[in-house]
RNA sequence: GGCGCAGUAGCCAAGGGGCUAAGGCGGGAGUCUGCAAAACUCCUAUUCGGCGGUUCGAGUCCGCCCUGCGCCUCCA
């Protein structure tokens, strides 16, 4: 059971959090978690204290990473951020089942080695993860390195009497584990009665499924007690988690679509094997993308893979959009979900923006670090605006913790930010047309600097990008606005407001946004 | 046919027995600004697909029905 053999781990980081009022001083509220095994939401607490154990479904690399894969991805790395934000230590492990017919298809179509094919697709998903801000699992076991771990479990479960081979396959024997069909709420007789495809003679009840398969020629094969061949699609998954994780982890998640066959299989063999329960105390799963009211899927053929999209949009944004919806909920991918989600996401980072423009007029340290002691000195130097605006700050991350508590509702916390920003960009526009804004008004802002940072950006990642100016932009763009800005200016200064306001509306129609304010005129894209 | 998930304002979307049904987008009215944009303030669901039932009380639990989706064959 030692994790040591790894293929790429990533060395798990600390959690880094900052101490003082934005961690969370009040009472953590008790993390509940919806399991489908029980179709309810129960209180988390890991089998193992401090330690959450986790494996989430990856993918079979066979072909480009699309939107509906970063799901899941990100998810459940905003989950162990999250954890660790608690207080927990997380084990993630994220598998690649990169020995698989569809792999091998693929493969010979192209005229390449399947194998090679797997890894290829294999740094692409990883990649594309990186680029969307997703923090990596701490192990990413591929099944072409655990074979000897799969073939030890299946020999298992053929002494148990569980498994029977037959011409060099190996089966499952589901008349043996009584309990199958309990994760999916299918009950065998029906399974049996709704089987549409042609039973294989051999097999002993057309729902037993492989464990093992004989190679065929030209396929990839290992050595086997039952003759060449390669194993069949669930064993990888009930070998890795137990090698890494153990019996008994906390979360197994995955998409929607795994629940039958994959986990229930997955179910059916680990604990057949180990003759103990559970294999894994909480069952996530995530809801599918789709494309209009349709699944997105290879085989249908209507996917958008994430190269595409990070050409085209800025990770944060897209993490907004996949975080905007409660991961059990589908959720519908379009031209236009992503144009509502960029309006709102535009808001809440400008509201950061000018937070941060704010600072750094007025000698405000960003992100300052506070403790109570402050918050006291605070409240008794702010007056009565100042001191509702810090009550509402103070709140933030009970009620942050609240949301995420609450089977991880990323929608909710980010309605806590919504309310940040707004209440964030009302004190600080009433500072400024004061003028001179007292010190600990300007160090408040500061800590609210550090919690959007925290909850928006370390935890959720939605922010970033969308500074004013346009980063993608050349230099020269920049510096050619800028010229047309200064003479603008100047027409202003002059009240020539014909020349300036020409000047805004020309930039205007070639969509550049310019946008006054007391401090001077900064431009942006328009929405695009 | 079996199993499962969902239907909340014009749109997106939280909430899942009892405080005025979060938040976002859009729309309306105001404040500020040379005007605009942005931002802020207020307004925008007597009601949660339909019909019954349980309960002192139901978007919230139960039953039936309607609609959409997923799985039962590879899928995150």
């Amino acid at each position: 059971m030692s994790p040591k053999t790894a293929p790429t781990a990533s060395s798990p980081q600390k959690a880094g959090l900052p101490a003082g009022w934005l961690a969370l001083e009040r009472t953590p509220s008790p993390i509940r978690v919806y399991n489908t095994l029980s179709r309810s939401k129960g209180v988390f607490e890991p089998a193992e204290a401090g330690h959450v154990r986790i494996y989430a479904c990856g993918v079979t690399p066979y072909a480009e990473a699309h939107i509906g894969h970063a799901r899941p991805a990100l998810i459940w790395s905003v989950i162990r951020k999250y954890l660790e934000w608690r207080g927990y230590r997380v084990t993630l492990v994220q598998n690649f089942t990169d020995v698989d017919d569809k792999i091998i298809q693929r493969a010979r179509e192209r005229g390449e080695d399947p194998v090679e094919l797997a890894a290829r697709y294999s740094e692409q998903y990883l990649s594309a993860m990186r680029r969307l801000g997703i923090r990596g699992a701490d192990y990413y076991p591929k099944v072409s390195q655990h074979i000897p771990d799969i073939i030890a479990m299946i020999s298992g479960l053929i002494e148990r009497g569980i498994a029977y081979e037959v011409g060099g396959d190996v089966f499952f024997d589901v008349s043996r584990f009584p309990d199958y069909g309990k994760l999916s709420g299918q009950r065998l007789e029906e399974l049996m009665a709704g089987t549409r495809f042609e039973a294989d003679e051999r097999k002993r009840s057309p729902m037993d499924f492989a464990l093992w398969k004989a190679a065929k020629p030209g396929e990839p094969a290992w050595e086997s007690p039952w003759g060449p061949g390669r194993p069949g699609w669930h064993i990888e998954c009930s070998a890795m988690s137990l090698k890494y994780l153990g019996n008994g982890f906390d979360f197994h998640g995955g998409g929607m679509d795994l629940v039958f066959p994959h986990h229930e299989n997955e179910i059916a063999q680990s604990e057949a094997y180990t003759g103990q329960q559970p294999f894994v105390r909480f069952w996530v799963h995530n809801g599918l993308v789709n494309m209009g009211a349709e699944k997105m899927s290879k085989s249908l053929g209507n996917v958008v893979s994430i190269d595409e999209l990070l050409a085209r949009y800025p990770a944060p944004l897209l993490r907004f959009l996949l975080l905007s919806t409660h991961y059990r909920s589908p959720l519908e991918f379009s031209d236009s979900a992503l144009a509502e989600a960029t309006r709102g996401w535009r808001r809440l980072n400008s509201a950061v923006h000018r937070l941060e423009q704010f600072l750094r007029d007025h000698g405000g340290l960003p992100g300052a670090l506070a403790g109570p002691g402050d918050v006291a000195r605070w409240r008794a130097e702010l007056d009565g605006e100042g001191a509702r605006y810090l009550d509402g700050l103070v709140s933030v991350p009970e009620r942050f913790d609240a949301a995420m508590a609450d089977d991880f509702n990323t929608a909710a916390a980010l309605a806590v930010l919504f309310d940040l920003a707004r209440e964030t960009n009302g004190f600080r526009e009433q500072l400024v047309r004061r003028g001179k804004p007292a010190p600990a008004a300007v160090e408040v802002l500061g800590g609210a600097l550090a919690l959007f940072r925290l909850f928006g950006g370390e935890l959720l990642g939605v922010l970033g990008a969308e500074e004013a100016g346009a980063p993608d932009q050349p230099a020269l763009v920049d510096n050619l606005v800028q010229l047309l800005l200064d003479v603008r200016r100047e027409a202003r200064e002059r009240r020539d407001w014909a020349t300036a306001d020409r000047i805004r509306d020309r930039l205007r129609e070639l969509g550049i946004v310019v946008e006054d304010t007391p401090a001077g005129s900064r431009w942006r894209m328009a929405d695009g």
